[in-house]
RNA sequence: GCACUCUUAGCUCAACUGGAUAGAGCAUUCGGCUACGGACCGAAAGGUUAGGGGUUCGAAUCCCUUAGGGUGCACCA
């Protein structure tokens, strides 16, 4: 039920209407201000009263109902207070009537969303930068599709570039066939850096990689098997990280999937004008001096990163006539997609405007920012196992009885990493830190999950009868709850909204500590019957909430830790 | 140099996109288990929202400006 839409029906303003009246309508911050709140200062300059006269003139006249418990004027505020019971009831009916897929919708029916996230480069580490962006993306596309969207995750894989040429070369000189199936990326990387090493020593060396990427690009059997199996060997190293994130892709297309793609868009281009000769390079060039010129084809005739993009846009809308088509990339890559996009537009076609990019921060070390090239990185499997290896002893000094600690101290550990990755805003910059993504206290995932445990804990003890007092309820703690319960879609909704997923990050760590400051301060087993079960019902909901929003972020919630 | 972006408590972040006394966590100090899980709860202290203008009944939020940080700006991806 929809409070501000009910109580914007109780209201008559003459020359306002019910939409401006539901959109004017807020939810109070202070609960001493009631639920919801009209602010009747716009209304002042048509009125010309004061906002203070107007509210308490609109209290004398709203219409009574049985759902709104008091009308206040206060400050020129018009404050409302609902009948927490009722609400209580309905809500916690709804939250266990529907479970699982409360908070779900299908809002989205019918419309496809595009999601671009976690592109792994081929050859290169895993490191903590892309969890920041697979967490993001991952949480995107299980929020989306929530709320009834078709979703699309596309890893648009890094397997296109000289770098290959380069590893060739590498492997060719030093490689070691078993060395590197045995030790995987690492082994890659390694001969990666000595290749830069040496390259700055041996300008010939870059010559010599650029011919083997010619030779990939030719179709030449070997370079095209050496290439394959590099491709391989990272897939398999990620494919594990991503297991342990629940992180999965609709599609793996990558650059080198784009590449017998780009020729059609640079004749469309070519057609329509756009496409000029600069300094020997094809280029588009846009309206004053709004951007640096997109360039598109370079002076040997090699394509770039952004005419495969601007291939890769077309495939997309063709083969998924996309709603939305996001890319989760770091904001460093902002002119670039910016780029893109105009000259979509500048081709003529509209659904330019449905491509985003959303960007996010910059993961960087306390010595500065990392580098695969010099080795400087932190793995995210380091980073995982870290975080696991601490849960495990956390769980040995608290609850050494516990069964299952392996699994336990793996959805604990992995949990607090991808929710230090989600906890701020996606636009932060993150400085990693190991003190920082290992905590367990305080507003973590450990503590929300702990809450959890809490919640299954008490309904594994009591069981809960026919018998509800849902007046029980009525008390600032179990309303608090209550409330944000019910806003749990609210969550889904602004987090899609706004590509965020750290408000539901934000909404279950509110729900929490709602939720621990009511069990501190009321007795459930043991209470007298009716407010036993009452009580155990708003525990049941609560649990049920968690387990809900938790799962968006990609964080798993075990029973006991 | 130009463009984008960020700056809120000692530190890390919120603030429902213009509303009421700017809120949390960490750290610090103090307090709370003969109660259902102390990975918890409560309290104290901590602020000229980077500085300055402007718009507005009302600004952390919008506009201008100054300073500082990050990122990007032609043949890498």
């Amino acid at each position: 039920m929809d409070y501000k839409k009910l109580i914007a029906e109780l209201i008559d303003i003459n020359g306002v209407s019910k939409d401006e009246l539901y959109e004017l309508i807020t939810l109070s911050k202070d609960a001493n201000n009631g639920d919801y709140a009209l602010p009747c200062f716009k209304f002042a300059k048509t009125m010309r009263k004061s906002p203070a006269l107007i509210a308490q003139e609109l209290k004398n006249s709203v219409r009574q109902d049985d759902n709104i418990k008091i009308v206040e004027a206060v400050n020129g505020y018009l404050n409302f207070t609902i009948d927490k019971v009722a609400f209580a009831k309905r809500t916690l009916d709804e939250v266990l009537r529907e479970g699982d897929s409360y908070g779900a919708s299908d809002e989205g029916n019918g419309k496809t969303v595009c999601i671009d996230y976690s592109s792994v480069n081929i050859a290169k580490p895993f490191h903590i930068g892309h969890l920041l962006n697979t967490s993001i993306g991952a949480s995107l596309y299980r929020t989306f599709n929530k709320l009834g969207y078709k979703t699309v995750g596309i890893n648009h894989l890094g397997d296109w570039g000289t770098q290959f040429g380069k590893l060739i070369s590498a492997y060719k000189r030093w490689g070691d066939k078993e060395d590197i199936e045995k030790r995987g990326v690492d082994g890659l990387l390694e001969i990666y850096v000595k290749f830069h090493e040496e390259a700055e020593k041996d300008e010939s060396l870059n010559d010599e990689a650029r011919r083997y990427f010619k030779n990939i690009e030719d179709g030449d059997e070997e370079a095209l098997e050496l290439f394959r199996w590099f491709k391989e060997i990272t897939m398999k190293e990620v494919m594990k990280v991503y297991d342990r994130l629940h992180v999965s892709f609709d599609s793996y297309n990558g650059e080198a999937f784009y590449n017998d793609k780009m020729a059609p868009v640079l004749d469309e281009l070519e057609e329509k004008g756009l496409l000029v000769l600069s300094e020997g390079a094809k280029v588009v060039k846009f309206d004053g001096d709004e951007m640096p010129p997109c360039l598109l084809v370079r002076q040997d005739g090699a394509t770039l990163y952004a005419t495969r993009d601007m291939a890769a846009a077309f495939y997309r809308k063709r083969n998924y006539d996309f709603y939305k088509s996001l890319y989760v990339v770091a904001y460093q890559q902002n002119l670039h997609f910016r780029q893109v996009f105009k000259v979509v537009e500048m081709m003529g076609y509209d659904w330019a405007k449905d491509m985003v990019h959303v960007a996010h921060g910059m993961v960087s070390l306390e010595e500065g920012a990392m580098s695969s090239r010099h080795g400087k990185v932190v793995f995210v499997k380091d980073v995982l196992d870290t975080a696991v290896k601490k849960a495990l002893k956390v769980i040995e000094e608290k609850n050494p009885n516990l069964e299952g600690k392996e699994d336990i101290a793996e959805k604990v550990g992995v949990g607090a990493v991808v929710f230090a990755m989600l906890a701020s805003g996606r636009i932060k910059d993150i400085v990693f830190d190991y003190d920082k993504v290992l905590a367990f206290e305080g507003e973590t995932a450990p503590y929300v999950q702990y809450t959890y445990a809490r919640c299954c804990s008490l309904i594994e003890k009591a069981s809960i009868g026919d018998n509800v007092d849902y007046s029980a309820l009525d008390d600032p703690s179990a309303h608090e709850i209550v409330k944000l319960i019910s806003r749990l879609k609210d969550s889904y909704r602004e987090a899609v909204r706004r590509y965020e997923p750290s408000v539901m990050v934000r909404h279950v760590i509110d729900l929490s500590k709602a939720f621990n400051k009511f069990y501190f301060e009321s007795r459930i087993i043991g209470a007298e019957e009716g407010v036993k079960n009452a009580r155990l019902l708003l525990v049941k909901a609560t649990k049920q909430v968690i387990k809900n929003e938790l799962e968006l972020l990609g964080i798993e919630c075990p029973e006991h830790m």
